[in-house]
DNA sequence: ATTAAATTTGACCAAACGGTCAAGTTTTGC
DNA sequence: GCAAAACTTGACCGTTTGGTCAAATTTAAT
């Protein structure tokens, strides 16, 4: 029972088969486009709503597509959430590749700061919808919590112990610089219409942000006992 | 129409009238008692499930009432959530008082700072309500954050800047100096499963409280510029 | 004791919910 | 060109939802 879909259908883009190409049709690319659609309209339905308050009417709406439609690729309301979920995950993980023990500890902390605040303001929806799972118990992400995430940081306390051992930085529990670390960045996400409330705007101007980031790197290093350092002009 | 409730009804307690009152019923203990187990219940389930995803009939469920006695109180669900929001937002308020130019900057902000993880210990629901409301965009507390809030955080902002023009203080944003610190300690309420995961505890232990808020205390502290205190025995 | 007010409660309702389905239409592989 | 596979969709279903109500019971005031 509930298995419509299962098939794999992964976006590879072969490049140019045809002459021309101009709206071709490439194989399953309605397949690939829907499913889109709906993760996307249903991202900002279950930010919005949380997960019993999101309807699979209200997700299907966003996105230009019947109902029917929406059970058609993802099965159950369940399924779509945890796709959701796991578009999302794959963000979380891979921005801690910046700190590793061969970089310089104030610049590491600062850009994966910069890093995360960019993504508060880039994906705030995304950001709200793992707040929310987090808040209901992590009914969905618990096993990622206890096997992913925490290997992941206690590879990256590695690193922290090995600066701290060569006398590259104050001795900090990682655990909590990292809680601190998500919790400041995010926040600018999650909080969003609090902080727009605070700064006296509707929505947050891209100086906020800026001035968020150079407010919690300040803290960041100057608590870890590294010198504050100004963000660079990385721009190309 | 939707009316049923209106009476004030005050919980004030007049000390003994009645000679050697064991249970003798005090005039509208009735309406205090059921009140508050509404209230408690509904704080729960708003907080683990949200406002769209919490029941009036699991809120009356736990309150141990049947689900007409819940409508009987509060009329409707929205009007229940406000009432739980008001009794969340009266804590929130009063515990910027320990911001008084008159004190000492480190240890105001260290006070506040403990005072803020500690009420994430013992209050997480409060928390998760208030963080769920403002995830979904503050649509019942948007006058709140507007007048109240804002107002109040000018007043300390007020507070701030005049420690650093004493040069007592570096120089912070104090909306993002209040952010941060915000976010930091309702971290542990929000998120507590998230760093349950990470230090291995399912809940979290008196000492993972006291790292937490010492950890935050220090990146503030050194933040603007101030030295790291210790906590005290404060104990009586 | 009497009576008005407050409280309790099961039964009930229309609307909205997640999910299903069969009958169509379009795409795709060959 | 044609059959199979993929996709579309309105209609439908059983359940749950917030809310109502009238009749009964308890509490409060005189």
């Amino acid at each position: 029972m509930s298995d419509a879909v299962a098939k794999g259908a992964e976006a590879k883009d072969l490049g140019d088969k045809s002459a021309a190409g101009k709206d071709e049709a490439a194989p399953g690319h309605i397949r690939v486009r829907n499913r889109a659609l709906i993760l996307s309209a249903a991202e900002e339905v279950f930010a919005a709503q949380g997960y019993r308050g999101a309807t699979t009417a209200a997700i299907a709406a966003k996105a230009g597509l019947p109902k029917a439609n929406v059970h058609y690729y993802f099965g159950t309301k369940e399924a779509l959430y945890r796709a959701v979920l796991e578009d999302i995950l794959g963000l979380w993980l891979g921005e801690l590749d910046r700190i590793t023990e061969a970089g310089d500890p104030a610049a590491a902390l600062a850009d994966y700061i910069r890093a995360k605040i960019r993504h508060s303001r880039e994906r705030p929806l995304a950001s709200k919808v793992y707040a929310n799972e987090m808040i209901r118990g992590a009914r969905h992400t618990g096993d990622f919590l206890k096997n992913e995430l925490r290997s992941l940081v206690k590879e990256k306390a590695k690193v922290l112990e090995a600066w701290v051992a060569a006398g590259r930085m104050d001795p900090i529990d990682p655990v909590h610089l990292f809680s601190v670390i998500w919790a400041a960045t995010q926040h600018y996400a999650d909080f969003e219409v609090q902080v727009g409330a605070l700064v006296g705007r509707r929505q947050l101007a891209a100086k906020d942000y800026d001035a968020a980031a150079e407010t919690i790197v300040r803290m960041v290093l100057k608590g870890c006992g590294l010198d504050y350092i100004a963000p660079e002009d990385k721009a190309r």
